[in-house]
DNA sequence: GATGAATGAGGTTTCATTCAT
DNA sequence: CATGAATGAAACCTCATTCAT
């Protein structure tokens, strides 16, 4: 493995069972305290110590700093799609009601975001300063772009969008955006009405024809 | 006059005024480095060389490397309102083509966050850390939610929103996260396709009888 | 100047007399602790200690550790050639008693060598390590080279050097070599009988015949 | 052996076959690393690594990282000798041509230090920190002046040296510095004028009758 | 008031050595 | 006996802030 080879000498590449567990001791503290406390304000000294290691041990796992927050990233990343995956917000199908349909998944998307919100808050930090991360934290987000483009596409021509690829960014980007917005508040209105008017959006965006009837039948609501 | 006689041999600019501009150096001169360096990358002594400052000086006109930041702050959301204010992105009518309209206000706001995309991150990353820039930039974007919600109550009844308030906070989110993207990129799509599905969208949204009908007069676009 | 111009921002190019002292202070220091315990041993914790000033201080005159060795090691010079000049082995010429002669540039260059032993050591080690300490003793070392050749030179066609230049080199490596025996001892033979052999030594290859003599006048000495 | 009694329990005296090759293996790829990188610049990890051992075992045959360099810098010695022997360095008789004779020492010994000059200078700067290191160099140094002085003294009466004890230690001093000149550059003369040039003096300073002679017969060379 | 020299706590990283497996 | 994981002191350097001039 080419791999362990240009680690050589510089980082350990676990083989034994107990350095294994070393370094998932080390990012699990280092996630826990970049999520507390931010990357900046986290040194290296309390990574090991709340990873109940010595400093140098995380220095043989890790060359730097900033390689054990792109770990922490990885591993940030997979909870949250273990989030998503089990709470289903994949298997949509476009029978269920669409209302309900849009709901599940902005609350299963607010479930994920809740599972660590510090650490979400601090890998925009971090995309935003360090290219790496920003590069890292895109590819994951592609992932979602493509997901729900595909998604669009297999609707059509139920719903009439021009340009499912685009159609499925603005979504991602606008419920995510919302989505911050209710786990870190300062909008000033409380996360029902939130989501509701992010459904209301999407549903008219997506099916325009039932959305306005469903105004029509429910109006005033609120 | 006395007061040439107290300011006797250094006449040429009365204190309070000199003062006051030494200052706007300062603020001037950080802002210029946050946009460029970031918050962290930036130190006193940089920014005090930059306005042609003693370091100590600095310090006599702020407490903190914290305090300049958030003047620079302020400076900026100056800047951003001024540009929204010079492209009349506020005075906006329900007579005028509606795609128009919507489309000139993205336009706007990108413009907006084009005068100094650099300070923009830079005000979002420390927004992120510092809940005092959280506090100041939140009231900056509330106020963007009140005008737009305040915009979409004189548009009822023709537009049927349940609940501008919240309405109109998820359209800037919306919005905003929109820009953003257009602004750093990472999405892989580009400027025009984004533009063109938020417009869609908030159309959709705010619209729907026009916005079908729309659909219906010039189908397969793009 | 353009010198102030790159040294901006990281080094502080002293203004003030206290800054200037303050520089001294530190080279002294270094100077000092270089030439006792060697450069890997001598840490800038214990520089600034040892010039009674803050770490920091020590950073904003030298961007290195290593800066600092360079400037020290040009004070040396600076004490090294002050000695040779003040005990003027350069006013040299070929009038006085050849052995004489000798045996004043040998002793004196034995004075200047006791300066400061430590150091001198300290300068070859790093010379050896660091290419670029190793320029700055090459090109103090050929100034000594040219001097010694224009002197050769002077003194031709008494002398008869078939190559001056490589003559010169020869004459003070080798002087240099056994000077550094005798400041720090190892060979087993005593100061006095070391001296007499290099001088015996040179005196035999620059003027072969009077030397010849001189052996036929004293012989079976010790 | 009360030597293994001494060392008892902390470093392995290898007894077995396989335990003695493991410790060859760690001199040889010390010496290596020491030698292309310097003391200071191997670490042990990188020692083991390249003996193909674990670091844990380097330490069970060594006590210390100076240890090892000491074993290498005799199993240098051993090297060097070696060369020196088997050009045949010291089969030398008065009998030949004094300047070939001459000229083919230094050969050999330039020879010699072309090993490993690496290593060389290495010894050098180490000999220079610590006195341990020192002592075995000069050690070594010192066998060369008893094999050089005893040389001297089996040719007098034809040469007319004085002291030969000191006469020997001058001429391997000056040699050595010149060799070394030679090897590691800096003087800006070629190698071959170097030489020409120590040649000279060396026969000036032991044959000067037949050195003068020469001058005489072959005058403005070069 | 202004200047810029001085401060020193604090951060990251290295590596010789020990010791559990 | 070998292995290589773990240790932690100690090194270098930065920079927000203070303070003498």
């Amino acid at each position: 493995m080419n791999m362990a080879e240009r680690d050589q000498d510089k980082t350990r590449v676990p083989r034994q069972r107990r350095s294994v567990e070393t370094k998932q001791k080390i990012v699990a503290a280092a996630l826990k305290l970049f999520s507390e406390k931010g990357f900046h304000a986290t040194n290296t000294k309390a990574i090991a110590k709340e990873a109940q290691v010595a400093v140098g041990s995380v220095y043989s796992y890790y060359t730097d700093k900033m390689e054990i927050f792109k770990d922490a990233l990885a591993l940030f990343h997979e909870h949250f799609s273990e989030i998503l995956r089990s709470h289903g917000a994949l298997r949509l199908n476009a029978s269920q009601n669409k209302r309900e349909l849009i709901r599940d998944v902005i609350e299963t998307v607010i479930k994920a975001h809740e599972v660590d919100p510090g650490f979400h808050r601090e890998m925009n930090i971090m995309a935003l300063s360090y290219p790496e991360v920003k590069d890292m934290a895109e590819k994951e987000l592609r992932f979602f772009f493509k997901m729900t483009a595909r998604l669009l596409r297999s609707w059509q021509p139920e719903i009439r969008i021009r340009d499912p690829e685009a159609a499925a960014t603005v979504i991602i980007l606008a419920a995510n955006s919302i989505v911050e917005a209710v786990a870190f508040g300062g909008t000033g209105i409380g996360r029902e009405r939130l989501v509701e008017a992010t459904v209301d959006m999407l549903h008219h965006y997506l099916w325009p024809q039932e959305a306005s009837q469903a105004i029509d039948v429910s109006p005033e609501t609120e």
